[in-house]
Order: structure tokens, then sequence, then C-alpha cells
DNA sequence: GGACCTTTTCAAAGCGCTTTGAACATTTGG
DNA sequence: CCAAATGTTCAAAGCGCTTTGAAAAGGTCC
């Protein structure tokens, strides 16, 4: 059934029935209300294709996926994705993804700006070297960024958590429970978040008098087995006088390989060691599904997909003008895993020759 | 730049550009490099939207995203993605996703099916009252199926693991580890891959001649949180010598939840409880991940995802004809979690005690 | 009743592509 | 050298919708 058909149907032209079912005002209510009746009954819902050739916007939102070898969606991006799932159903869009290995991702760009297939696209994982801002805008394609460049004076559209807040707020509790020796478990610094949160960590460390030479930082993939390893290299063999008191972590998964790295070393939290970890707030694993409970930089990541997808809705509809910035305040959620810093005595020494057995 | 733009530059015709640029023979060799030259030069692609309506096709498939309070979209969905996303890369169609709560998912299918949005849709976490299959059907959307309904005589073409020998296989082996009270912390049974499961481990109940009224049966959604809450009911209370001794679980979050549980209850693996795991195969979690590395029946959840992409380009395409059913076998990886059941002796006995204090 | 608005409906022209059927150009075979 | 066969290009007709500009219908007022 098409609209032709129905035209036929009801013996009105097609451009009545568009605009009745569009919802035009100049229509009459008593052709609209049996248009759309007849509509209902036929089952007749216009094709897509030939609407967004007429109209040219597409009706979707897009984002290339990151794929091949080397690249792993995390479990960020379906938490991620489920937010702004739900915000799309509410605006009747689709999402549509386009696959595109690291190395032609440009090229997935230019495709999709030429080919029209979307009517805006969101840019997440900002890089260091972020290449796609200015691509986008140069291509024309409607847009805004989950988390923002180095430099964010460049004057586009953004939606990003206070990452540099966040770890600022979580050494500062670290440093006032007298942790002096530090060290933090970073995501992949070719991502600017993880900047940011390295950015936190040495305001905090610097405010407080603290060289950050002390700092012991490592930077990899949010996962467990890099929690682990890196856990394991800082503790197995350090001296308990100079080992770190206080760890930050960048996700609960690395935090799941550390964790495993402390029990099977017998170090135990808080005693030993304090731990916060940054929560993006998984229905799959919370910081209460720890042993020890942990205690978290938090900040919704589905509501971030959520907002996200609003925003570029607003965007592409021109609702939202300009280069709008906003920033989301990171919760800091005091749990088990911190506690004061072991005293440099006794205790301390006797744990490490147990650790040592 | 569109068509007629460039065939005016060209001085062709649209019809000979167009050919030159989809790969007909009838044109010459000379023609469809100065085509293609000119085409890359000044960028041209052509709109997928005018395409699509033109051909019919839209080069991509679709997926009803399940969104809203009560569903998650889990890690299971992103491992899925990333494999599908590969395939969809090599053979250049992309990913529409549709967001639909449970409720009005028929809906959502009915306007796929409308507005020819999608060339074909899959279908995953197939339930027990599955009513997609028919409907799709109807409204005549090509379709593959990840998973199966109960009934799978019906003939339609899907992809499944063979989760009924995995979990059998899996049972035998504790059973033959001499294990005779086994528990079995399943996914949600609304779910026919968790009744396929059900069955498998029953199957080698009863073939082992154990009575199958012995095993403790539990179902609920795959998370940590009820890996750990399922875990603590079985053996928080119970008598050490008529307690489970050996466990299935149906992933590893739950998995990482009853591990927590144990740890807890100072039960050690495989000492005192043996555990056999089913692992989708993630990235970011692996079975190597654990203190006790787990002994688990692996199937790769990816690489699903690019079979799928493959499989239902293929049956959109025509090339897959009739109702394939494609069932892969299921690898069980014995690690560290599986031993001989404990004696029930004193060393039992010892245990229960400590773990009581 | 006719002039003038306002409301409602319509025919037709796109949107940018693919594809059909015909035309023109070039080879080939006898 | 001409007819047939083959190779190459084209004009035009869709695909199914939206939207423009004009026409028809219905009200209002003096």
């Amino acid at each position: 059934m098409n609209l032709k058909q129905l035209s036929e149907l009801l013996e009105l032209s097609q451009t009545t029935i568009s605009r009745a079912l569009n919802g035009y005002p100049e229509v009459s209510e008593r052709t609209r209300l049996k248009v759309l009746e007849a509509a209902q009954r036929h089952g007749y819902k216009p094709n897509s294709n030939a609407r967004k050739l007429a109209t040219g916007r597409a009706g979707s939102i897009g984002y290339v996926l990151p794929v091949g070898r080397n690249v792993d969606l995390d479990p960020h991006f379906v938490e991620f994705l489920s937010g702004l799932g739900e915000h799309a159903l509410a605006r009747e869009v689709d999402l549509s993804l386009t696959p595109a290995p690291y190395e032609r991702e440009a090229e997935a760009y230019h495709r999709i700006a030429a080919s029209r297939s979307v009517d805006g696209v969101y840019l997440s994982s900002m890089r260091n070297d972020e290449q796609r801002i200015s691509l986008v805008r140069k291509l024309g394609i409607p847009f805004l960024a989950h988390g923002r460049a180095l430099i964010p004076a460049e004057g586009y559209a953004f939606l990003d958590i206070d990452n540099e807040g966040a770890f600022h707020d979580a050494t500062r509790l670290l440093l006032h429970l007298g942790h002096t020796r530090l060290a933090f478990i970073n995501g992949d610094t070719d991502f600017t978040f993880a900047v940011h949160r390295l950015n936190g960590v040495i305001r905090a460390m610097t405010a407080h008098g603290l060289p950050i030479e002390t700092l012991q930082h490592h930077s990899a993939a949010m996962n467990e087995e890099n929690g682990y390893r890196l856990a394991m290299a800082l503790f197995r063999d350090t001296d308990p006088a100079t080992r770190p008191t206080g760890v930050l972590s960048a996700s609960m998964f690395t935090t799941l390989g550390i964790v495993r790295a402390f029990n099977q070393l017998r170090l135990r939290m808080p005693d030993d060691v304090s731990i916060i970890t940054h929560d993006d707030v998984f229905p799959f694993l919370k910081p209460e599904s720890f042993t020890v409970q942990l205690t978290t930089t938090r900040s919704s990541i589905r509501a971030a997909g959520a907002r996200i997808c609003e925003r570029l809705v607003d965007i592409i509809s021109g609702v939202e003008a300009g280069a709008v910035q906003e920033i989301w305040p990171v919760d800091l959620v005091v749990r088990a895993t911190t506690g004061p810093a072991p005293a440099e005595g006794k205790r301390a020494r006797g744990r490490a020759a147990e650790a040592a057995e």
C-alpha cells in the first residue's frame, strides 16, 4: 500500500493525504480523521526512503563503529547505547552504525556526508590528536562530541564529564587520609579523558605539596588483564615501606584485575592499600559487588547516552544553536576501600612478610 | 555534487555514469576509467536515499533494540555487535538499530516492514513464547535468528550454538569426577538457550542415573549480583555433607558473583567445589583472569555475530535459500576449577567449621 | 448578489538515483 | 560491401514521497 493507492481509495489527492498524515494545518479535521483512520486500517506507512529523498532528512543519527583486529568495543559502549536508544525511541529516530577500521575512518565520514544517510553523528572516545571534529565540520555534518579534545577552545558542541575534577577529588581524599605514595592505573592516554584524569591527579598532588614524580602512573586499555598485570608489577616485588598505599583505577574492569592481584598478594583493602575506582554505573557490575565495596567516582554513562541523543536531535533540528559545552560533575562515593594510610611501623612489615611467603 | 552535475561535467548521460560506477559491463573501459577518476576527484558519492528509493534495497540490516526500564543490554550484545560490524564492513552494509520497548516490539517490526528501511533483520534472545518469527515472516521481512525457538521444526533459518550439548558435556565431566550434588545457576529460562542448557544437564544426569530432583536449579538474569546472591543462598546455611559440590554457571558475569560468594564463605575451588562456566569469549573478561582459572564451555559470540551478518546478507541477496539451520559445537575447556568431588569425611567438615566462623 | 477573504483541495514539479528500451557506433562474416 | 551481430551510449520513465503555486469551495460583509 503506497500513497497513490491510498489516495485513489479515498478519492483524495496525494497532497491532502500527505498533509493530513503529517499534521499540517491546511486540512480540515474531518478529512484528517478520515485519512488517519484509513491509513491505520490499511496499515499504510510512508516508505521511509522516499520520504528521506523528498525531505532530505534521514530520521536517524549515525555513529562510526570502530572495528578491526585491535579494536574492541567494550561494555562502556553498550551502556552508552542503552541510554541513547532510550531517548532515540522517544524522539522516533533510528541509530545507524557504520562500521569502519580506524585507518579508514575518514572515508566512512565522507561516505556518510555524501550519501546523506543520517542527519547527524556523534563522536566518542576523543583522542589527543583528534581529526574528526574538523573533518565532520568541513563535511557539514551536524555533530555532537561525547568527551572533548585537549584544546576545548575550538568552539564545538560537546558533552563531557568532569574527569579532571573527579580524579582531583579522589586523589585529594587519598591525600587527606594520609597516603603519600600513590599509583594511578589509568586508561589509554591516547584518549583525552585519560589525560584529563591525570591532570586532576597532578593538580591535587601539587596542591598538597606532593612531588608528582612520586606518582606511579600506568596507562593501558581498561580491562581485567591490564589491571591485574599492572597491580602485580606495582606490588609484587616492592618494598612495603615504599610501595604505593593508595591506588586510583580507571574502570571497574581494571579494578577487577587489581583486586585479583591484591587477593593473590594477600593485600587487604583498605588496611594495606586504599583504592578509588571510576564507576560508569554498569547494571551488570556494581561497586557493591566486591567483597570490599568500592569507593568510586561515579557518573552514569547511560545517562550521558540519553543526553547525547537528546541534544543531537536538537542540534539537527536547530533547536540547539551555538557550541554548547556541557560538563557534568562527578560524584565521589565513599564506600569501604578507602581508609587511613597504613602506619610505617611493625604492622606493615608484618603484612609484607606474610605476603612474601 | 550529484549525478546530474557530474554527467554535465563529463558530457555523458546519467545512465552511462551510473553504469560505470556500478560496474555494469555495457560501458567501455575507457569511459569507465574516466568516470571513476572524475567521481573520485570531485568526491561524488551517490545519495544513498535516492539509490535506496530507486533500487528498493536499503543496504542495511536491522535490529530492534530492546530498551526500557527493565531491559539492560548486556556485554554479550556488544561482543556480538563487534563481530557483526566486522563483517558488515566487508559487505558494505550498515546496521540500523530501531529502539523499542518490549511491549511495542511488534509495532517496530511493522514500521520496519512498511517503511522498507532495512533489507532484513536478525532476531536474537529467542524466547519460549517467541512471537517474532511468525510476525516477520508474515510481514515479509527476510530474517535470520540467532538462537532458536523451542520447537525448531518450524522451518526458519537460524544460527545457534549447541547449548544442550555444551551443558551435557560439562555436567558429564562433573559426574565423572564423582560429583553427585549439582547446582546450576542458569540464565533466565524465559529464553530458550537457558531451557536447552537445562535439558543438557538433565540428559547427562539421567544418563548417569542421578535423579534430577537432586539438581539445585536457579534461573535469573546473568550478572554478578545474581551469581553472588544465588551462590550465597546455595552455600551459606547448607550442611557441607549435603550442599552441592559441583556448580554450572551460565556466564562469566554470574561466575564473578559466585566466586565472590565462595571467597567470602572460604570455599576453595576445586577442593571444596568445582565449577564450570559458559564463556562467550569476551576480550575484557577472560577465564584465565580468575585467581583459579575457570574451566569453561567456550563459544565465541563475536564469531557468531560475524556469521550472522554474513548469512543474513546472503539470505537477502538470495544466495542462501531455504531454512538453513546451523548449530555450532561448543568446546569444553578444562582449566583449574574442576576437580574430584571432595570426600565426605573429615576434611569437608573441617572446612565447614572454618566457613562457619 | 457580488466582491473579498479564508479555508480546503489539487495537479504537477521536484528529490537523485536506477533501469528499460531504443538508437547509434563499431565489428565481424560471408 | 552489406547484413547481422556486437558494443556503447542515451532519453525517458519510474521509485514514493513532499511541497509549491494555483484553483475550487465555503464564508462574510455590505
